[in-house]
This record gives C-alpha cells, sequence and structure tokens, in this order.
DNA sequence: TAGTTATTGTGAGTTACTCATAATTACTGG
DNA sequence: CCAGTAATTATGAGTAACTCACAATAACTA
C-alpha cells in the first residue's frame, strides 16, 4: 500500500521540525526525550533517563535534567509540579488545560479548561493585595482516584 | 470599658486555644511560628528560622520543619508551592483563597475566590482520562508585578 | 570539509527537606 | 506542687532533585 493515510509515523520528523522553527539543533538526545515524553505524558526527569536509556545507553541525569529545562523554556514541553512529586513533562501544550492529582497516590489525569478560555483569569484582588498583569492561571485539582477510592488504604 | 472588642491582642492566647482545641501541646515554638507566619503571610521555613532565632536563639532549621510540617497537617498551616521557590505558609486557611506570583520577582499576592466556591470544581476530564473525586482546586496564578513591569530589567 | 558554537557529558556542589534517635518539656494524676 | 509519661524538640546524618562550571562533542554553515 503506498502511504494514502500518512501514519502517525515520522513523530521524529515533526520534532525536527519543530526544533528547525524555533532555531534550535536537531540532536538524538532532543528527539528522543520529546518522543518519549509524547508517548507517556506526566514522566519525571527520572522516567525520561529509563526511557532514553534504551537508544542512548550512555546518557546521564544530568543531560537530561539540561535537555529538559531547555525544551521547556523553548515552549515545546510543559513543566508541571504537583504536590510531593518531582516535576513532570508533557508536550501537550497549546490548549491551556489542567491537571488533577490523586492525593494517595499521585497519578496525575488531565482535564480541560471547563470554560475555554482560563477561567477566573480577572482575579479579585484581597484587599492590600499589589495586583499583577495575568499570564495564565493553572488549576490544580486534588482528589482522590477510583483506584484508591476502592482499595483499602493497605498501611 | 469591659470587653466588647475584644481586641486583636493575645495573639498566642488565641493560637495556643486553637492548639489547645487540636489537643495538641502548646510550645514556645509552635507559638512563635504561628504569629511569625502570622504576622508575615508567604514566609519560607528559612523565613520562619530567621524570625524565631529573635526569641528562641537556638532553635535549629530541621526543628522548624518538624514544626511547620506538624502545624500544616493539623490543619492551622496552609503550605503552598510556587515554582522556583522553596514552599511558603500561611495562617489564612479557611477560605479557599488562591495565590499569584510574578514570574520575575517571584513576589506572591492573595486572590479571593472569584465564585466564591471554588472555581470550575466539575472538570471535565480530558478523553481517556480516569475521573476522580474532587476534594479541592488550587489555582495559581502567574505574571508580572507593577514594580517588575516598571523597572527595566536590570539584567 | 573545516570551523564555529550550540549541545551534551562529567563531576562536584547546593537546596530543601526527611529520618533516626536522644534529650526535653508540656500536660496529666496524685 | 511533684513525678510520670508521652508528645515535642534537638542533633546529626542522609537523601532527592536539581544546578553549575568546564571540558568534550557534534550540528549547522560557509
Amino acid at each position: 500500500m503506498t502511504e494514502t493515510t500518512l501514519p502517525p509515523a515520522a513523530p521524529s520528523r515533526r520534532w525536527a521540525d519543530a526544533l528547525r522553527a524555533l532555531g534550535r539543533r536537531v540532536t538524538r538526545q532532543r528527539l528522543a526525550a520529546l518522543s518519549a515524553i509524547e508517548a507517556s505524558p506526566h514522566a519525571t526527569a527520572d522516567d525520561v533517563v529509563q526511557a532514553l536509556r534504551a537508544e542512548l545507553s550512555g546518557i546521564t541525569v544530568q543531560s537530561v535534567y539540561v535537555i529538559l529545562a531547555d525544551l521547556t523554556d523553548a515552549g515545546l514541553l510543559r513543566r508541571i509540579e504537583t504536590p510531593h512529586s518531582p516535576a513532570r513533562y508533557e508536550t501537550r501544550i497549546n490548549d491551556n488545560h489542567h491537571h488533577a492529582v490523586c492525593t494517595s497516590c499521585g497519578r496525575i489525569e488531565d482535564v480541560d479548561c471547563a470554560v475555554g478560555h482560563a477561567p477566573c483569569l480577572t482575579p479579585h484582588w484581597s484587599s492590600g493585595a499589589q495586583p499583577m498583569t495575568i499570564q495564565v492561571a493553572e488549576v490544580l485539582y486534588q482528589g482522590i482516584c477510583e483506584a484508591c477510592r476502592n482499595s483499602p488504604p493497605t498501611n
């Protein structure tokens, strides 16, 4: 069969293009990091290291930290910080969606932005507060996931 | 005058009562920590150490961490985590208010909850997400404060 | 194909905490 | 008021998650 349905394939090609469009160099490490995170969203730096060891055997934790920080402020990754967990990364960056974290097991789920545009983007300042010019509003939901709710707290 | 307008006075008395009501012991360290944080909201653990050294000269950083963690899960303090900053603490805990952080200087301001009750407390799960039972929604606004906006980026 | 310089690799260092265990000290009960 | 017994606090060591400086490498470019 010929290429009628351009497969989701060539993901590395897409990332390569994105990097070039930003004037950044295209490296094996960056491509590997980006597709690893695309494949498993909310991955931690450590998860990424594990994933990359498969194809880039000698990669170090420090390099991964540099790469992630770099891709993050290049705008290709979004960094998520949840309580009592190392930072997580995802490639879904163009919608401002939010996250819900299970306070019991730490699992994270995506939540679409309810209002479409950021909710309550015009804050009501507390008395005495110096107002700021707001750029983004991130919502972090905390609760209990199904699995934890159903399983007896085994501790 | 008799006690018509119970003065804001005796703050340590109030905290002592609060501790007792929870069945926790009333100690100099706890009272000092609580009033230090009440006096300067959004204080970091380190800020608290500095403040406490005045009255409790020999106090250590580790003790302060223990005290703060303890008061936090006793429900007398609320812990705030903002990106690229150590955790902060505040005594304002009974309204679910939010925070705005200046991405340039890190200053934090309080934001009243616009909707009264938590905004978007019924999340719209992304497709494929396992819904959870939500308990709280925290909103973190990020922007630029007046001071930073007006001052030339001196770097 | 060589040169320039953005990336990556390496090793050490830091920040923000946590843990185990010993020493105190606040609240009983007598 | 005094002793007893936990709850707190102090102490020292240890850890997780990064960050930094500098040397080595490899992408782009001319």
